[in-house]
DNA sequence: ATTTGACCTTCCCTTCAGGGGAAGGTTTAT
DNA sequence: ATAAACCTTCCCCTGAAGGGAAGGTCAAAT
């Protein structure tokens, strides 16, 4: 398959397949007599792997191990919930950072007219401190 | 003022302070004879105002206007609202994303056995659909 | 057999908010 | 006079994604 084909049935970029194959989180594609890029029915595999992952946050630095692990099959479990899990704290962390964004901005969106006059206590918010 | 205080004093760091200014979020410096940039007191209540907006997770894009309407003593309110209201929404939006990510992850994470064994629920959902 | 259009290649630039560091000029304190 | 601390501009890097140029290849229609 060439790289369009593999795109649609991945759902990921052709941009996207040749960058992560720079970035070696899958492996090299061959190449035909002309040069481009040859793929089979398990790097679209891959792709899939690799899309999923992103879907749920993974940075690709993990993703990247990920597939390893994903790859060998002698890891240990272990390795892999360790990655799940510092993500997972990140995302609380994001998670609490944006609630809290959330709850000054709520507040202060329901105490502001919203009218043609002046005042505003957002701007008065920001301005403070 | 040269930039450094100004720096300590708001809380931007100086890299910032210049590129704020080059993108016009903040006014253009006076300079002194030799072009050290020189800031009055009233610059450091515009980088605080900065400061505390990138806290809320405002947009640098939001934050040029929302210096703009501060400083306009006749804005109407309704401008302010309507910029604080989208950034809610795309807020929420982030928030959900994070939510639904972590509540499959931390089922997965909690199937894991995370020992020495290959065995692991979280790379089996990856790897399928 | 040629042309056209769709596909592929590499390369560089852009986004967003922030930062590192180089090379060189200025000020201040010793 | 010199060293340290400050300032200037300039370019590069991050992370994940994409735009678009310039040029090579392939297949189908003319």
């Amino acid at each position: 398959m060439n790289i369009g084909e593999v795109a649609q049935i991945s759902e990921v970029n052709s941009k996207m397949i040749r960058r992560y194959e720079e970035q070696g989180i899958i492996p090299k594609a061959g190449r035909s007599l002309s040069g481009y890029r040859q793929y089979t029915e398990n790097d679209v595999h891959i792709l899939k792997f690799v899309k999923k992952s992103r879907e749920l946050g993974f940075s690709m630095k993990d993703i990247k191990q990920l597939v390893s692990l994903w790859r060998n099959k002698n890891r240990p479990s272990s390795q892999v919930k360790k990655i799940a899990q510092k993500h997972i704290e990140e995302l609380e962390k994001k998670l609490n950072e944006i609630e809290s964004m959330l709850s000054t901005l709520n507040h202060l969106v329901k105490n502001c007219h919203g009218d043609h006059r002046p005042d505003c206590p957002i701007l008065d918010e920001l301005e403070c401190h």
